[in-house]
RNA sequence: GUGGAUGUAGCUCAGUUGGUUAGAGCACCGGAUUGUGGUUCCGGGGGUCGAGGGUUCGAGUCCCUUCUUCCACCCCA
């Protein structure tokens, strides 16, 4: 019986004119990182899901793809494991793989593993699909692409202005209008410590992050539910209405910090600063603004974070990253620092797609199709494709010697320019006639006349 | 994980208060036209009406379950 084809949820396929258009991202992202001294990795698919695990916040555990164990899967549980069903503790006897999440985190896996095979600071750039078991809407997928760029093994904040001209130069080349906005954890750290809830930095955060979504009150409303008290939430208001240009919410939050001595929020008012003094001497076509509001739920950020959102397009954000101090310590190499951006190819492409923003690239395909007459025509047009093709000429016969009809059609759809006739006239004389499709324009030329023409 | 909408031909969609053999456009295949495509005309193939169960003399249509896709929340690229 026939099955009805399909995909998993969330996964899609992709058409020879959607590939033109997600390779069209890729290249121009891979040319930017490559102008920048990055060098491409690849890590597989499928990672141990103790390197996985715990690194993304609880939601992120939930997320992760498990892969079951080869063979018989079931053989280390016994009945009461099921009994008690506690699943996570049943996922780790019946799964020790799960697929990639993110490409950080392998990253940081690579690093350690290959610490003396590479040269620090280690800048390199990954772009492979990663899968999450989210639900499926707008801008999100299960199996989705991520370009990341990372400079591992250096403090220097040059790198935060590197990937900040990155993202300027990858969005200028896309043609989108972007606003990246930057924040920093540890200023975000300062302001939870002075208002003595520094335990409470992630809650504070997340719900910070939401301002401009629900407002004003149901940030505090969802902060004072978190165990937060009034008063804190009194303290906390300045900064939630914190305005102006980015040069005044330093001088604030500046003054702000060394009133209540915070050294860690004092420092990164200092990060962001340096950050935007470098800006200062150079051009960028984005907004770059400080948002104190942006917060990014990954738990490993400890400095500057950064997020980009398309102006002109209705969907979450198209990059985002940050700086992680300690990724590396997990896996047993300690100190080692490492910031870096990851861009939402897929996201991109929707924004590209609503925007209308697809170049009329030269898509890449059948320059010059010849048309199959039959056995001697054909034996007569091998070496002719040969010679085009050696001269870099993409070029192909028709494989049927079916009716014109069908093979003039197959032309037009793959919008082939021209078609070369070789019947037995054309033989005798030893010539080709070649059909301009675009005008039906026909005429009679050698081989190296038609080289020359469509080179 | 929570809530809402959706599903009819390969695609986009009609289908009356439940009533004969479920339709259209596009796409596909063939012919008009055996060495000339994109236009036109004529003809043709295609459906478990998402799946399973129920109500009924009778279900694409009503009810339940389940899945898919989309949207919102959570979270995120």
């Amino acid at each position: 019986m026939a099955q009805k084809p399909s995909i998993p949820k969330g996964t899609r396929d992709f058409l020879p004119l959607e590939m033109g258009r997600r390779n069209y991202i890729f290249n121009t992202i891979k040319k930017i990182f490559q102008l920048y001294g990055y060098l491409p990795i690849e890590t597989p698919a499928m990672e141990n899901l103790s390197t996985l695990t715990g690194k993304y916040g609880e939601e992120g555990d939930r997320l992760l793809f498990k892969i079951l164990n080869s063979g018989d899967y079931l053989k280390k549980t016994n009945d009461f494991d099921f009994k008690e069903g506690n699943s996570n503790k049943l996922t780790s006897l019946i799964s020790e793989k799960g697929l990639r999440y993110d490409l950080t985190v392998p990253f940081a896996r690579f690093v350690v593993q290959h610490r003396n095979d590479i040269v620090f600071p280690f800048k390199r750039y990954q772009i492979q699909p990663v899968w999450r078991a989210d639900k499926p809407q707008k801008g999100r997928y299960r199996e989705f692409f991520q370009c990341d760029v990372d400079a591992i093994g250096t403090t220097s904040l040059l790198n935060e202005l590197e990937l900040i001209q990155i993202m300027d130069d990858v969005f200028d080349t896309l043609k989108i209008n972007v606003e990246i906005k930057i924040n920093n954890r540890k200023i975000l750290s300062g302001i939870a410590e002075i208002i003595g809830f520094p335990d409470k930095i992630i809650d504070i955060t997340i719900a910070i992050d939401k301002l401009d979504k629900i407002g004003l009150e149901n940030v505090n409303a969802e902060l004072l539910s978190k165990g937060i008290s009034e008063k804190a939430i009194e303290q906390l208001q300045p900064v939630l209405n914190l305005s102006g240009t980015n040069s005044d919410k330093i001088l604030k939050l500046k003054k702000m910090f060394s009133d209540f001595n915070s050294e860690t929020g004092l420092k990164g008012v200092n990060e962001i600063e340096t950050i935007f003094e470098y800006l200062e001497n150079i051009k960028i076509k984005s907004d770059v603004t400080l948002d104190l509001t942006l917060a990014r739920g990954l738990d490993y950020y400890t400095g500057a974070i950064f997020e980009v959102k398309a102006k002109d397009a209705k969907i979450g954000s198209i990059c985002g990253g940050g700086r992680y101090d300690n990724l590396t310590g997990i896996f047993g190499l300690k100190d080692v620092s490492g910031v870096g951006i990851s861009f939402g190819a897929d996201r991109i492409y929707d924004v590209l797609e609503q925007l209308n923003a697809f170049p009329d690239y030269a898509v890449s395909s059948t320059k010059i199709m010849f048309v199959n007459f039959g056995d001697k025509e054909e034996k007569y047009c091998i070496p002719l494709l040969a010679k085009i093709r050696k001269a870099g000429i993409n070029a192909e016969i028709y494989p049927e010697q079916a009716k014109m009809k069908k093979q003039m059609n197959y032309a037009n759809k793959k919008n082939v320019p021209y078609v070369v006739l070789v019947g037995e006239n054309e033989m005798k004389q030893n010539i080709l006639s070649v059909k301009n499709m675009d005008n039906g324009e026909q005429k009679s030329i050698s081989v190296e006349e038609l080289i020359d023409m469509v080179k």
